[in-house]
DNA sequence: AATATTTAAGACAACGTTGTCGTCAACGTT
DNA sequence: AACGTTGACGACAACGTTGTCTTAAATATT
């Protein structure tokens, strides 16, 4: 069917190994010959089968991309930042989607019978135990974790500090002067959700508040969790005058039920979400939110992977991204009164956790304009 | 280094052509030779090498999928419909991301030479040549399209019906009283704002209205460049009443712009968008949009494309899904009274083009809420 | 001039499967 | 008893490459 090398040496008149030193561009070839091989090759429209090479060498030049079936933004940005880092090296990237540690498992067996050259986890982290993770990591097959907790050092992984993000979250609406501060937190399964409310109680802690349960609401990490939440922590005697919500999709819908409730943000309540979503900046207000590097993490997973796979040297194997708070309308202070969003746009997209969170602006003094980072 | 069927043979104390008929469940085999091979193979933990198996039948179990890089959700959703049917059909899908034509030419290269069964384009439809993709289907490898114009009836593709639904969009806003309908377009190099611009047109011109340049505006799809339209619109004298947003992420920012200066929404413009994200009805007001079947786009298109590789008979290879109006509060009518964000996330998440385009409730008589689409 | 070295190329095996064909026993049929 | 049929399995080639080893000529070295 297909152009093999054998029909190439045949027309160019050598031996196949001498069509696989011309493909290959290796040893010794006189130009002559590589010249009636290569024209050969473009007259038969020669492409070499990579499935063989693959059988032979061992190396599929392939890596395993393993996503949360939730449709979050968030996700898809991890994902774009890995596969052009994978593509420069000549890497394909294989998808699979999971729901639930049972797909996980599935799949990382499926993955060992691809002979995958390596696998990079981008999908949920459960509180369960990640055994099969280990278990896989034991086949010798380079595994990279992204925003996966509870994992050993023995793994590779990337991930960002939610906890100390989510406490400078809170002490920002203490030094605006809110009290009571309420948490909309992820599915109670997710690793994530407990750092943020870990971070959320630290903060609480640190500025000597009381941590009520009452205002601990946990959503699914979708709209309509954080909408019914928001409506729940609304009914509450007294009602929070602050809610520090655990992604930017509910904090989106926390937003519409606040005013849709009648209430204004930031006036009556203040807002701040996770995630740093490019749509936080066109709602009214723009949301403040704790800005999350991820498409850096996923090139910095692809290239720690590729590390991996190439015998290289990682030097740490843990890597802690910043996370860092963007101030925005939704928590008060002064409105912006120049709004660029262009200039908005590319920040958010370049720039990634160079912002100091020590020193976010103290609300006395001077606003923080959304567009201009602390120069540090 | 890996288990391989000659270790497991060894062991079971078979031939090699044994193990391989155990393994594929093919043949006639006793029930104590295949209980043996089968212990033998969990005691080794064996697995199949599938390269070796692809090398030899000629099929990768593989399909491409190539997606265009840009976040928009809407894009994502088609991804999303596309892996679950593959992986059930026990199919892996390669990703590939795309910006121009010259990377489409290198991606279809490069599958060629991965042999994979077949390939899926959810790219960008740009309005230049596709003569690249034509090439590609001679070679013999099975090809989808979606959401790609210009193609002929040779190449299986998968579209859905703008102009129609774009048409309609106007309409509603002339029966609700509109006369200067603006349209914010997107980048003109792309076949789905030429599309989403004839049916703006067509509109206008069934309603008997002039169709005036200065009211068209093209953006880029991305939010700061619906932003940007948005205030050019407003500058014009007489400034637009409604803006037809050829993409749910300029409408996002459109409102954003609209409402920072100062106008509001519906009342002093109305904004009518496409895609049906689900985050058009956490704005406020919520978005009227055309929603548009994305993850049974992607479905179809693995089915499509399944069945080409199956050889299985294509009734038709041109699949053109309907698109709907889903009127919300951003262009006038009755305020919803009950207001049910779960129900309205499940709606929009199962339904998909079953709403009948000719039914748009009449301005005058009732207004339809989001929630419960006609009964037809 | 004889020998060592380099260069250019080929022969052959190997990768781990599956497909084809053959073998050999067991069984049923005439 | 001779013969065809079936069931259970193995031997071997093949898939299209790359790796190892060899060969033969060309060139450099003594």
């Amino acid at each position: 069917m297909a152009i093999t090398m054998k029909d190439v040496a045949a027309r160019a008149g050598v031996s196949i190994k001498t069509v696989s030193r011309v493909v290959n561009d290796q040893g010794e070839i006189s130009d002559e010959t590589r010249q009636r091989v290569q024209r050969a090759i473009e007259e038969l429209g020669y492409k070499p089968n990579i499935v063989a090479r693959s059988l032979i060498t061992g190396k599929t030049n392939t890596i395993a991309l393993f996503v949360a079936e939730i449709e979050t933004p968030f996700l898809l940005r991890v994902q774009r930042g890995i596969e052009p880092v994978a593509r420069g090296h000549n890497y394909n990237v294989i998808l699979f989607s999971v729901s639930d540690t049972a797909d996980e498992v599935k799949g990382l067996e499926v993955m060992r019978q691809q002979r995958v050259d390596g696998v990079i986890l981008n999908s949920i982290s459960l509180q369960q135990d990640n055994s099969h993770i280990l278990d896989f990591c034991r086949t010798g097959i380079p595994l990279v974790a992204v925003n996966r907790y509870g994992l050993d050092d023995s793994v590779c992984q990337i991930i960002w500090d939610d906890e100390t993000a989510s406490t400078e979250a809170v002490l920002h609406f203490v030094r605006l002067g809110h009290r009571r501060i309420a948490h909309i937190g992820g599915p109670m399964e997710r690793h994530s959700s407990h750092c943020r409310l870990q971070g959320y109680k630290r903060g609480l802690e640190q500025a000597g508040l009381p941590c009520q349960d009452k205002y601990i609401i946990h959503g699914d990490y979708l709209y309509p969790g954080g909408y019914n939440a928001t409506l729940s922590l609304l009914e509450i005697d007294p009602p929070p005058t602050a809610i520090f919500v655990a992604n930017d999709v509910m904090a989106v819908a926390c937003l519409a039920a606040v005013q849709r409730s009648g209430r204004r943000v930031p006036d009556d309540v203040a807002i701040i979400g996770v995630g740093g979503e490019v749509f936080t900046q066109y709602t009214t207000p723009t949301l403040t939110t704790i800005s999350i590097p991820t498409a850096e993490a996923g090139r910095r997973a692809a290239e720690m992977l590729l590390a991996q796979i190439n015998d290289e040297p990682i030097p740490e194997t843990r890597i802690v991204l910043p996370a860092s708070l963007t101030v925005r309308e939704s928590c008060g202070g002064q409105p912006l009164d120049a709004f660029d969003p262009v200039a908005l746009f590319a920040e958010e997209d370049q720039r990634s956790g160079t912002f100091d969170l020590r020193r976010v602006p103290d609300p006395a003094s001077a606003y923080q304009p959304a567009g201009t980072p602390p120069s540090d």
